[in-house]
DNA sequence: TTTATTTCGGATAAATTTATCCTATTTGTA
DNA sequence: TACAAATAGGATAAATTTATCCGAAATAAA
């Protein structure tokens, strides 16, 4: 569904939230090592979640990457999935029509867009604090 | 949201159908040309959709692709995207987790359980007939 | 100001997906 | 049987995604 920079990105995400909650700083060595990724692969992930004011980061001496705790609750999914894959997963034609719209749709158009709304509606609707707390509870988990 | 290959091969999969339904065998040739794709990586998808049984080839002089007609109304979507991409798409973990269930569930694995079932049952209710009637009755496209 | 620590960013490599080319094999017809 | 028309399939190339490496730049603390 996603691809894998978007997923080690979602999960990166959440774990910089659940230690900015705590006001820890992480690493990528470390978000890497908890969330089961490459590390240099997900510094580069960062790097996009830094450009596009997902997540924050501190060079130097007692640097890494934070989330301001106030923002943590406002920052949905559909963000940090624009910010990696951009927003064709939810909104590009399902058989990759360049032109694909109520007047000129492709053959799954109308069966696709409400899987694609339901989708968009997720992401559009899922923050970052819900997902943190799940994981803060032990309800959910990073990796395995 | 479908790899290439996926979306050419529901894209021919239509168009052998709409031409079987009209005792018509196409070639790989029409077909590349009809759904705008490229002509040899198109024929190995019909080749996986071939050894999947979802079309019928022909080889030889006056050969080509072709649906049985009986067989069209019930191939579903499911069954091409399986031959395809396999079924990962609306079976795996959204975020990639190797074990992911209701015991050790992901951080989106509820939120996503909606959006992948409701992808699930549209590729299952979706017949290769339907889609084929609305090409055939100018209603949809599948180019452009 | 120096040093240690840490992110940033460019270059490169590996893996996968997408795409092309060429030959083998099959098959209907003259 | 010979020929022409098709699909099958292997080898290879191009493009994209995923992943690694290393030096540059920034920053806090000694």
């Amino acid at each position: 569904m996603f691809s894998k920079a978007c997923e080690y990105g979602i999960k990166a995400a959440i774990f910089i939230a659940v230690n900015s909650s705590e006001n820890k700083r992480v690493s990528p060595k470390e978000i890497s090592e908890e969330i089961d990724s490459p590390q240099a692969f997900t510094a580069k992930i960062l790097q996009a979640l830094v450009r596009h004011q997902v997540v924050k980061s501190i060079r130097g001496a007692y640097g890494g990457f934070e989330i301001e705790k106030d923002k943590i609750a406002t920052i949905k999914l559909a963000q940090i999935v624009y910010a990696i894959d951009g927003d064709n997963i939810y909104k590009g034609c399902g058989l990759g029509l360049h032109t694909c719209n109520e007047n000129h749709p492709c053959p799954v158009h109308d069966k696709f867009k409400v899987v694609r709304e339901e989708l968009r509606e997720m992401l559009e609707n899922t923050s970052l604090e819900q997902l943190a707390l799940d994981i803060k509870s032990g309800v959910s988990f990073l990796k395995i």
